[in-house]
DNA sequence: TTTATAGTTCGGTTAATTCCGAACCAATTG
DNA sequence: CAATTGGTTCGGAATTAACCGAACTATAAA
């Protein structure tokens, strides 16, 4: 099954999306689009080949990359010496944890800031300080809440799975 | 003053983050560095020349960049020739801004992948489509919190430069 | 044991980014 | 007016990223 013009055009538009917000190469993005757009549905190398219209070594370079950042996950079948490849089954969890983690490192960097400007440029600091006290309080207080949103994904993961 | 040992780590470090968060090249990200390590100072193109060690092109270019991108701003003092560069006031409210901007992006990226899969793969929609549908509540309650603090912070921003 | 399938690896090409130096311009100073 | 200061602009060099083709490997089927 080749691919329909609407989703081909919906694959370029959302891997732009990716491309931007992973920081990944284009053709990976539109290989990550192309599984997001299926999800819980496997493709082949070919397939993936097919719809791309890339090279073998690009796709399996690329493909490889996104099984090694967990985005991308492959199951076989019995008998069947194909990969199935799909998006990893967590990816808008991971992709929340990978938020998580960059707002720790906004945080960190606050800290950073911070520190340096309490000691050195301490006559400034005080209109300063109070913007980043708030900054810090809003990063603080997102990160608290999507702790609790990924918590609700994990249990709902886990209560899937079972079935 | 040229920079002392300290500070200069300091700005490759804090560049190395900003290159990273604000996809910026890597000595546009030194010179906001710079900027952020020192806010309400303003730096001369000079001093920016001696601390990055960078041509006057380069530096030429990245600061208009960075003014072009609302990050940067300059004022000028009487009887001077010289413009004073430094870190936008709004710095971090725009930070927060376009963080806003990218929540925006996802929810409508949500959307186009629901539209999607509501319509063609409507059989495996029901699992997925619970994660979708937390994982927008989740963007959506971010947006409307983050929009609480870019309040605070302007009429925090108002309240100081009314002095 | 040859052949086909399902990818992987390596070397190189192309294109884009980042930065530089040299020439330039516009305002001020002597 | 010539010289200095504070940048800007342009053409190109160096580096990096993205992708390709061809040769290769490993497994399985014929």
């Amino acid at each position: 099954m080749s691919c329909s013009e609407h989703k081909k055009k919906l694959i370029e538009e959302v891997g732009l999306h990716f491309e931007q917000t992973h920081q990944i190469s284009p053709l990976a993005a539109r290989i990550y689009a192309i599984m997001i757009l299926s999800p819980y549905e496997g493709h082949t190398f070919e397939e993936i080949l097919d719809i791309t219209c890339a090279s073998k070594s690009s796709v399996s370079t690329q493909l490889n990359l996104l099984i090694q950042l967990k985005k991308v996950e492959y199951f076989t079948k019995p008998g069947d010496r194909k990969r199935y490849f799909r998006a990893s089954k967590r990816y808008l969890i991971n992709t929340l944890q990978e938020n998580l983690e960059s707002i720790n490192a906004e945080i960190k960097f606050m800290d950073k800031i911070s520190e340096f400007n309490a000691k050195y440029n301490k006559n400034k600091f005080e209109k300063y300080g109070e913007f980043s006290k708030l900054f810090k309080g809003y990063l603080i207080n997102q990160k608290e809440n999507m702790k609790d949103t990924i918590e609700k994904m994990s249990n709902l993961t886990e209560e899937l799975t079972d079935k």
